[in-house]
DNA sequence: GGTGTGACCAGCT
DNA sequence: AAGCTGGCCACAC
């Protein structure tokens, strides 16, 4: 258990990503108070912008901050291309803001490593 | 090895 | 109610 893990903060954000349900979607804090630290969900942030080099693309779609809004959107190719690819979940997304969002979010569950 | 940065969050004014 | 500030930690130069 004390051996410090290899893997990189990245891979952690990344595969937290990964796990998230299609047509779900989730927060950084969420992600981040899984991590360990409910405070660094700036990193979460930060680690989402590498993931255009994650491979396979990562979902980041489906990573939204606290309020549900797509905060990220302007990182795609396409300022429309996070919605467009919520929607293309069946999650609806109105005014840069996930609809229903409560009901969409989804909380990680299992190993935090 | 210090400094800066960042797709946030919560609290204060 | 809405805007601003600080804090937080990992990674690149």
């Amino acid at each position: 258990m004390g051996h410090p893990e290899q893997t990189s903060f990245y891979d952690k954000v990344y595969a937290m990503v990964r796990q998230i349900p299609r047509g779900r979607v989730t927060t950084y804090g969420a992600i981040a108070a899984h991590l360990g630290s409910k405070q660094s969900s700036r990193m979460v942030g930060w680690a989402m912008n590498h993931s255009h080099k994650a491979d396979p693309s990562l979902p980041a779609h489906r990573v939204v901050n606290r309020q549900g809004m797509l905060t990220g959107k302007h990182h795609f190719g396409s300022p429309t291309m996070m919605q467009q690819l919520l929607e293309n979940e069946g999650v609806r997304v109105a005014d840069d803001r996930v609809v229903n969002f409560r009901e969409v979010f989804w909380q990680p569950r299992g190993t935090a490593s």
